[in-house]
DNA sequence: CGTATCGCGGGGTATTACTG
DNA sequence: CAGTAATACCCCGCGATACG
């Protein structure tokens, strides 16, 4: 099994298993291409045959899956949109995630030269992902190399189609939301009162619907971004203090950190440190 | 001083009932 | 089906304390 990365949360090259994975949802986006062979796969409502060369993007908050045992090589990539969106900051950046934020789901059937480009691009995120604790070189890296999948994928949205999934319905688009709003403030004190009104919801509802869709609650996907920002925090400086990251992610006590760290993690704050 | 562990109390979550 | 209200209970946040 994988362990959370920080900017890739999951990667699966050219994977050829035949595990039926039951039906799903996730805060985080999606991407799968089709290397050979034929894929039943259900998105929402919808469901499809998925053939080499195919290449598929999903919101992930729609109940996606395979529907059988089928006989492909595929390759899998999840990233949050927190990880993403400052790649989006440059002066005259596109938006990025404009196909995968519009609709539950878009999917092309790549022609030759295209299928060409995005075995390299996805070669390329094989060579620098790693597991583990990563230096900060190889994040960059692998960062460049997913941004450059990502405006492919950009440039494929530019041109028609073959099948574009509906747009979200209500519930996706306040998770969405919720998930985009948490992105943006979980480094503050963030309550659920603010969060829901920051949202526009009840915090009753809210909590109801982003269990539903994304299997998780409010603040165990907060903590997921806390402790996620926290390693990062300690890559980019291993001087730093348990303590000081502990509060600039948004922890107000370092033995909440510290519980919480070691649980997502595996090993305390201070052993990833010196790691 | 910085970090980890533990027990307790309150806040957040899950659940159910309800409205339009 | 979308959304609100009420409530019981569990778990997380908190402070105290221990440890290196």
């Amino acid at each position: 099994m994988h362990t959370p990365q920080s900017i890739i949360e999951f990667f699966a090259y050219r994977m050829a298993d035949r595990i039926v994975r039951f039906l799903h949802s996730h805060p985080e986006y999606e991407l799968i291409y089709i290397h050979s062979g034929w894929y039943n796969y259900f998105v929402g409502v919808h469901s499809f045959t998925l053939t080499e060369g195919d290449l598929i993007i999903l919101n992930g908050l729609s109940l996606h899956g395979p529907m059988m045992k089928d006989s492909c090589i595929r390759t899998d990539i999840r990233f949050s949109e927190a990880d993403v969106k400052p790649l989006t900051t440059l002066p005259d950046s596109v938006d990025l995630l404009k196909p995968f934020r519009d609709f539950q789901y878009y999917r092309w059937h790549l022609d030759l030269s295209r299928r060409n480009e995005i075995e390299q691009l996805l070669l390329n995120i094989r060579r620098f992902y790693y597991v583990g604790s990563p230096d900060l070189t190889s994040y960059n890296r692998l960062r460049a190399a997913l941004l450059e999948l990502l405006l492919f994928v950009y440039d494929c949205s530019l041109t028609p189609m073959e099948q574009k999934g509906s747009v979200p319905v209500h519930k996706e688009i306040h998770v969405r939301k919720t998930v985009t709003y948490i992105e943006e403030h979980f480094m503050n004190d963030l309550t659920l009162d603010e969060l829901a009104e920051g949202v526009h919801l009840s915090k009753f509802y809210l909590t109801r619907i982003f269990k539903e869709l994304t299997g998780l609650t409010v603040f165990e996907y907060i903590n997921k971004q806390r402790i996620k920002e926290a390693k990062l925090l300690f890559m980019s400086d291993r001087n730093r203090t348990v303590t000081e990251v502990c509060y600039k992610v948004g922890f107000k006590h370092p033995p909440n950190f510290s519980t919480a760290f070691k649980r997502l993690v595996g090993v305390t704050p201070e052993q990833f440190r010196k790691y």
